[in-house]
DNA sequence: GCGCACTACGTACGCTGTACGTAACTAGGA
DNA sequence: TCCTAGTTACGTACAGCGTACGTAGTGCGC
């Protein structure tokens, strides 16, 4: 093979397999479906190249022949679980179709949880996250509005979708490896914010403390959020 | 010693030192603003335990006197870098104040590229951030809402200022320690995405490609969507 | 049928986080 | 005042990481 690329590279423009040569054992699909299975079994931590080509059954070094980088792996990984939106027919409704939309990518996110920590750092752009956002613009069709604002519309909204679904998350990556479980660690940080909120030192927040009573609905708050910035793009409410 | 907590542990819940044995040789703060130093000049994952003792002139394992994990070395740094936010006087103008803060929220990450990395793995919740979430909560007393209100809104516009502004950086860091520039990557990135969209594959994104002439104006497409979340929590415009 | 592009993969290097053990130091209690 | 227990400091060591490089074998295109 002699040397890796010594210039920028988009593996979704590396053609999978060259004529030449014996035929490859696997494919870019297996490689990633190795690697997703790794990542939901032991965090994302757990996926190394040798543990990812020991799932697959062959050489850790073999891996470089399908994936140039490490990188590419995880690139690999956020477009396999791409696959799982539903690129349903559009209603119409653009409200419905692009809430139905968010809570999928919500729901993606909770079966694989290590998907928030990837998206700050991919390249975005892979089959799949273009079909996903090809669906978005044929929900959003029935909206009147230029295709730049539709697509900040998508921006927007998937940025809720990540940063609400990644903070509520984190904890179960981050205990994985741990020798306590998520309940202690939240338990255990809730108490710190309780001692820090009753010091007097942030009234205001100590007010906000108070007024909730009982746990927060973490669905409840997300649907809020989404409906609140859909309101600020519906013609028909402005 | 003897031993590693075997105990979830929030590290601000730690005293910075008892009284007990030889005086400590550096402070939190000071560990900190090593880590950032070498973060902002080499990237994240210049940050290792042995670069950052060596940078402060001491032996490797003596930091775990001060940071039992290095991920709570990560938590330190986000807090650092939370002193940087201005914590101005409100104006009674929530509107303002509150863009003021989400412009300045995004100069710091503009200032520590590796911010938006770390923010889906951080705890939250250490001092500075308290400090920030109490300061916004003084800007927005002059909005009638319910406090549970407010911090939606907070959090909302957090995660908006992060997902836009992560986007757009991701690529200064990944690039840090590549043979090439960060202008080679998007540019190498862009035809690839333009050979896309030109398969024919996604006429709707093409057409929103052929609808945009010339480079998109982050900072403009950001003070948008900033202004329309804000839109839809405005009582005077519903 | 030759050659070359390709796959496969073992070895090795420099790096990581950190467990553990030991030596030096100092504040608190007797 | 001295003793001791808790602390700091830090060297060594280990398991694991990404991946450069070299070699051996395979099969398509000329």
């Amino acid at each position: 093979m002699a040397g890796r690329a010594a210039v920028p590279e988009v593996i979704w423009a590396r053609p999978e397999r060259t004529g030449r040569g014996p035929k490859p054992a696997f494919t870019r699909a297996g490689i990633a479906a190795a690697a997703v299975r790794i990542a939901d079994a032991e965090g994302l931590d757990g996926v190394s190249m040798r543990h990812v080509a020991a799932e697959l059954g062959c050489g850790t070094m073999s891996l470089y022949n399908y994936v140039p980088r490490k990188e590419d792996l995880y690139e690999l990984m956020v477009d396999a679980v791409g696959a799982e939106h539903e690129m349903f027919e559009p209603t119409g409704d653009w409200r419905a179709d692009m809430l139905r939309n968010a809570e999928e990518t919500r729901a993606i996110m909770y079966r694989h949880t290590w998907v928030p920590r990837l998206m700050s750092g991919v390249y975005g752009f892979s089959p799949n996250t273009l079909r996903y956002l090809e669906h978005c613009l044929a929900c959003l069709e029935p909206l009147d509005a230029p295709a730049g604002t539709k697509t900040e519309l998508i921006a927007l909204l998937n940025g809720i979708v990540t940063t609400y679904t990644a903070n509520d998350i984190a904890t179960v990556e981050r205990t994985r490896s741990m020798p306590w479980s998520e309940e202690e660690e939240n338990a255990v940080r809730m108490a710190y914010l309780g001692s820090q909120v009753a010091t007097g030192a942030y009234p205001r927040l100590a007010a906000a403390f108070m007024e909730q009573s009982g746990p927060v609905d973490l669905d409840a708050v997300f649907k809020r959020a989404l409906e609140r910035v859909l309101d600020a793009y519906d013609p028909d409410l402005r």
